[in-house]
DNA sequence: AACTATTTATAAGA
DNA sequence: TTCTTATAAATAGTT
């Protein structure tokens, strides 16, 4: 539009189209923030070249965020439809699938037994009879893991035991009773930090009388132990 | 820009806001056309104007669902997020509770017992041997009920056989032979519409001698009574 | 990127 | 609103 007329149509030259593209970028974007102030209203342009290269302008009052949501306002287009779609099938699928587990438990603890098919039915019996075979199997073998452990420990705690008596009579003999200050010692001798070779002393003290009680202070973690009764 | 140079600050006469708007607003869609055609360009343009009105230009090529897309993915933002988010949340916590659900069942079944609490162990068990006991009286009681249906269906089988052999008999002493194509008159005399009438009759036929198979030919649907033996 | 002849856009008025 | 037109602004081609 100077130094002559040109024709609307694709600039053939590939310079002088990124040249134009350039200018009139400038232009557009001089030309929307002159109608924004001017008119007090809201542009967004956006742009791509044919290079790819994306361009943008906004009104400063506003976020392109916001213009997207007030253009879908008054377009009455959901763009994010397609998007949410998907989600929501998923969604509707989950939802159900959950819905089916918790009948399927329900079932297992005996709920809801009622709509169901005598086959269906018989399957659940043996289903949940050999489950509980098989849970009880576990416990036993929990409950003869903790024993094992259980005993393990008695019997460490009695080996300290005896080892501290025999200590106890050697020592008994000299007059020096430096025993429980000289804690570092029974490092060397027995292979126990300092801080745990005091606990095993007090509780041999405990298990003389050998009561059960004592044996699950033994071993605190064996909260079971009664059951074993 | 013309009979006169104007400042670049909101118009403050309303119709001469809205009047240049207008002409501006023509003035950059021609613009952005231009810019369209000479440069192989995308260009998108929403303007709302201070009455909330809105205006959309947007090159022929595209549209502007392809214009967002491609604008998010160029700006390396992505708009939808917070449309997302909540669902994204939704469905983490399905995805969640269903596995949980799924293991829960497995352990039902007395799979995936290893990582389990002994005390756990012990309410499984508990629930589960309860279950079974639910399931099975379940079973005992709709087998009752199968078992009811079944002599019910047999006695009036019965019943209807020996109405029949009666019926024979008298006939018997009468020449005439009218009865299977006179079905018609067993409906007031039993109580059956004539179609099942039918039935019953050639299953009497086929009851006589008595046998569990032809009990399960009478009782259709109780395709279990092999299982009460 | 700067210049400038010319085209185009448009402000004000009808 | 649209048309007109004087004038401001934009810009194509050039340097």
């Amino acid at each position: 539009m100077a130094r002559g007329k040109i024709q609307i149509k694709k600039i053939e030259n590939s310079t002088n189209r990124q040249v134009t593209y350039s200018k009139r970028r400038n232009g557009l974007f001089k030309k929307a923030n002159e109608l924004t102030v001017l008119c007090d209203a809201k542009v967004s342009i956006i742009m791509v070249s044919c290079t790819e290269k994306l361009h943008e302008y906004i009104s400063p009052s506003v976020t392109t965020k916001q213009f997207f949501d007030q253009y879908q306002k008054a377009a009455g287009i959901d763009l994010w439809n397609s998007h949410y779609e998907k989600m929501q099938e998923e969604l509707r699928q989950l939802k159900e699938v959950n819905t089916n587990l918790r009948r399927q438990i329900r079932q297992r603890l005996g709920d809801c037994l009622e709509n169901i098919g005598f086959e269906e039915l018989l399957d659940l019996e043996n289903e949940s009879q050999e489950a509980v075979c098989i849970i009880r199997e576990r416990k036993l073998k929990v409950i003869g893991n903790k024993l094992e452990t259980c005993k393990k420990k008695v019997r460490s705690a009695q080996d300290v035991y005896k080892k501290l008596m025999h200590e106890f009579d050697i020592r008994g003999e000299d007059p020096q009773y430096g025993m429980i200050e000289d804690a570092g010692e029974y490092e060397a001798l027995y292979g126990y930090p300092p801080h745990m070779a005091a606990a095993p002393r007090i509780l041999t003290l405990r298990l003389q009388p050998n009561h059960p009680n004592d044996l699950q202070a033994a071993a605190s973690d064996l909260t079971t132990y009664a059951l074993l009764g």
